[in-house]
DNA sequence: GCCAACGTTGGC
DNA sequence: GCCAACGTTGGC
């Protein structure tokens, strides 16, 4: 099993929202780091860290669980979607997306504040200087780690 | 709203 | 294939 955090922004979609649908088909995402994550490597069944980026409290705000595997993202071939990408096409989708199921909200926000201060989470992608990514890997150790300190 | 850092595009 | 120009991300 493989672990990841994906980011959203909350004004746009929250884990509220996440909980709300229950299953969300991550549509929108446009970057190939992200989209090859996804499209290779997310398997059913691999947890997710939902981190809340661009807002007033940013940090992780809970557990998603990878219920469909890769599968194209028809939203870059719809014209009137704020997605759509001209060098789509039927036979080659070009960009592509999982669906997950929400697990769980934390009670409080796992703050990026915090996940910089602790030691233990030192090595986490999201911290790192200049990271943009919207998708990245977790060690199972970090997973785990934030499971206890959140729990 | 600012702006550093990064990704993408396209002319050559 | 280089790289300048441009667009986007995302913390602050």
């Amino acid at each position: 099993m493989n672990y990841w955090l994906m980011k959203s922004e909350p004004d746009e979609f929250s884990i509220d929202d996440l909980n709300k649908n229950n299953i969300t088909a991550w549509e929108g995402v446009r970057n190939y780091q992200a989209r090859n994550f996804m499209r290779d490597q997310m398997k059913k069944g691999d947890m997710v860290l939902f981190y809340h980026s661009s807002c007033k409290n940013v940090g992780i705000a809970g557990l998603a669980e990878v219920v469909k595997e890769s599968h194209p993202d028809l939203t870059a071939q719809d014209k009137n979607s704020p997605y759509f990408d001209p060098k789509a096409t039927v036979e080659n989708p070009r960009w592509f997306m999982v669906s997950l199921k929400f697990v769980k909200k934390f009670s409080k926000i796992l703050s990026l504040k915090e996940i910089k201060e602790d030691a233990n989470l030192s090595e986490m992608i999201v911290i790192k200087k200049g990271n943009r990514l919207s998708i990245t890997p977790v060690t199972k150790k970090d997973f785990n780690y934030i499971l206890e300190i959140t729990n």
